[in-house]
DNA sequence: ATGGTTATTATGTATGCACATAATACTGTT
DNA sequence: AACAGTATTATGTGCATACATAATAACCAT
């Protein structure tokens, strides 16, 4: 038969855990039934499984078969991307301003993050992301110089820094931390918010390889809320 | 070459990539040169560039050729298991008290997001979860019984509705949001925090197929931090 | 019983082959 | 030059086969 690709089957396997027809942690036929079942290649059926194992749906051992997982772990996943798009599939317009920009030492924390030796100058930058002209996020980055050379030539008023990063540096690696923060003076005037108001903010460092690009902690408006289904 | 595994090549094709020798946007060879060059049947090379493909690296299309992601979203991941884990990982213990427990009509934005006909009960709980008897984060979820009627026999007071669900429902779908709010006087006293304290705050609402099974607030305590690599 | 060796088994992986499919390139006609 | 139809090509998918590997089960010797 054909018509089973493994994703239709992928599919059917999945409809079969939902519906409970397998329980939680329970064992299910091996490979070679479910081809038999399924009237395809053992091939197939383990390309499906496969695929349901990435997900997370199930686990397998060898010799110890297929079961479905215990604990559900799903997972919500966040793209990363560039806040221009994110203010523009809003509907909105998008601007960004660079209130600083210039090379200086960066004080120690920042020096752990990118790893950069004791008085070695890094990028430092503050950008203001706005939709239809109101503050949308603000951010505080530091990039690391030499890692990036080609970034002080960079049209940083056209592009923001994180435009091109993302359209530059290669895939990188990177740490990211979501937290809730009271609005200080300095984001508040930023932002264009009252003081003390709770704020969605991220902190990331990125790296390829070795080489430690830049670390930035951005601050949302107040309200913003980050989406995501499972 | 048997010490090819398609994990091997996946690796060293991404290395290539973000070593910089294909550019971001362009186009690498197709599969049966690298199948050539690394000397392996095409059907190795495809299920590497395919692996690639699903993680958002490259882009592939028929006849058009295999290309590296013109600009990579990295995307973050977290997994939304359970609490009690959260906090014993970190070393604490954990311990969880129902504020409340009761069966009531919920409001309406609540009857929104169950799907639950005008005058229908639903389970509300207010749940505190507590790391070394000092709260961690406070919870407000509505139950959908009708859905999961077995949830009314469960010992809620040796396992959370949290762990219940998650060790019992299969796997379901979900809509995630994050956010930041401050802390309101109700809150603050469920976290013993001051009010107007930044919180980080998850909302979530889960089915399976069409069925609508539960829909929860959680403020985490003040501080918290959710982390993730990317 | 106990501990260690061996057999068995389910999944993991690689390969060669065949054909499907989508998208591009090409070609000939008007 | 425009268009339609055809050839070409890179990836997508399925299958049969073979062997690798990890983990359990069975077995045997002490």
């Amino acid at each position: 038969m054909t018509a089973n690709s493994h994703h239709k089957i992928r599919q059917m396997l999945k409809g079969r855990i939902e519906s409970g027809e397998w329980e939680l942690g329970a064992l299910i036929p091996r490979e070679l039934a479910l081809a038999e079942e399924y009237n395809c290649a053992r091939t197939t059926i383990n390309r499906a499984l496969q695929a349901l194992a990435d997900e997370g749906v199930v686990v397998r051992k060898r010799k110890g078969g297929t079961r479905v997982c215990r604990m559900p772990v799903r997972h919500a996943k966040f793209g990363i991307s560039i806040l221009r798009e994110q203010v523009e599939v809003t509907g909105s317009e998008y601007r960004h301003q660079n209130v600083v920009t210039k090379l200086k030492v960066p004080p120690k924390s920042v020096r752990a993050k990118l790893q950069t030796p004791e008085s070695q100058e890094a990028l430092f930058l503050q950008t203001i992301h706005l939709a239809d002209n109101s503050p949308y996020a603000y951010e505080e980055r530091w990039v690391n110089v030499e890692a990036v050379p080609e970034i002080l030539d960079a049209p940083l008023d056209e592009i923001s820094v994180n435009e091109w990063l993302v359209r530059t540096v290669p895939f990188s690696s990177g740490d990211v931390i979501f937290s809730a923060e009271n609005a200080d003076q300095r984001v508040a005037g930023a932002l264009e918010c009252q003081i003390g108001d709770a704020l969605f903010v991220l902190d990331r460092t990125t790296w390829v390889g070795e080489k430690f690009i830049t670390t930035i902690k951005l601050y949302y408006r107040s309200g913003y809320q980050l989406y995501s289904s499972l």
